[in-house]
DNA sequence: GTCTATATAGCGATAGAC
DNA sequence: GTCTATCGCTATATAGAC
């Protein structure tokens, strides 16, 4: 017995991830406004009725959808925090990682303008934790780039972090990916470029 | 009765010029899918199709609103090119007055994503001109600038131009000050300070 | 939980009187 | 050109059978 509702939550377990990473692609590709349930449920292959058995309300499947992300960076976090490199080029590595994801249709991009997706994921714990447990831990980097001489100190730390978030969904990497003149990967360096060394000559 | 002409068209020109202002507004504020049409004739003070008699589709007022901020900002272009000064200062004039703007509440931020209204400004020739216009100025500059050994030459020069279009809706800015650490000068000199100087020191 | 069918609401756009 | 009133469509969300 137990093991066969052990096997149907792995089901919808399983369900429920891919319900997860169409929304992220969609995100991704849409945005929140743009997508729509219908779509993601057409995507998934289920009933739009179904999909709201998992998932409460449209809010909700982008909640999830960040969750997935954050904890996908949180991860890569630990990874990268056993590196043993200068505070600096953990930051870049970062940098480069969510390019990657972008690159790769996977970094969902959420207004920055007032919605009602921001009022739900300020309302979110899980949302809010992760953001909170990334933002710390990015931000123990940059202070300590900074202390070593490695970031502009003049720079308030919290104009750093906001300013690594904004490139995640920077829209240059994808124009220039469109211009059709650089490959994905020279794109990714130019855009790193000019996020740490800035468009002027050094 | 020429004059009663003349006067009325005043009159009507006056009107859509308020209009495009709360279009304008509106496009800075929640962008184009959250902005809908009833707000903006409520705003403006008169009924929906009055409205539409003005402009036949809410695609064509955003098309308006981005044709008068590109107005402005060639009007600026002419004002700066007057000032003997090195290209780069150019440059970074031209992106203080667009961080301005947008603080100013007056920077239409368009979905960088594909959308209804992105097929409908690729085929608005008054927009279309005026955006060649504009990067083809801002374009000398930038080669000019990368001559002069001020702005990084190994950067492509439509990256620098994108870099700085992408600057003028950064949203980094509005989160600076919602912050509130810094004032509003700080916070667009820290942003600017990001964009040609980068985040590593130097 | 999954489905079909439907309720409900908001929005872009239009009809028609004045 | 301006108004009131309404169409037509789409999208979120739900009801109810299985």
């Amino acid at each position: 017995m137990t093991e066969r509702r052990s096997f149907r939550q792995q089901v919808l377990r399983a369900r429920e991830d891919a319900i997860i990473a169409s929304v992220n692609r969609f995100l991704a590709e849409k945005g929140f406004e743009a997508m729509t349930v219908d779509e993601v449920a057409a995507d998934v292959g289920i009933a739009k009725a179904s999909l709201y058995k998992h998932f409460p309300s449209k809010e909700e499947l982008a909640a999830a959808a960040m969750v997935g992300v954050l904890d996908r960076a949180l991860a890569f976090l630990d990874q990268e925090a056993a590196r043993p490199v200068a505070p600096i080029e953990h930051l870049r590595a970062v940098a480069r990682w969510m390019l990657q994801v972008q690159m790769a249709g996977e970094m969902p991009s959420l207004p920055s303008q007032n919605s009602t997706l921001r009022t739900a994921l300020m309302q979110h714990r899980g949302y809010l934790d992760r953001v909170m447990t990334v933002s710390e831990r990015l931000g123990a980097w940059i202070t300590a780039a900074q202390a070593a001489g490695e970031i502009n100190p003049k720079l308030p730390p919290e104009a750093v972090l906001y300013t690594l978030y904004a490139r995640a969904c920077d829209p240059v990497l994808p124009f220039l990916r469109a211009g059709g003149a650089l490959s994905d990967e020279q794109a990714l360096e130019v855009v790193l470029a000019t996020c740490f060394d800035g468009l002027a000559a050094r």
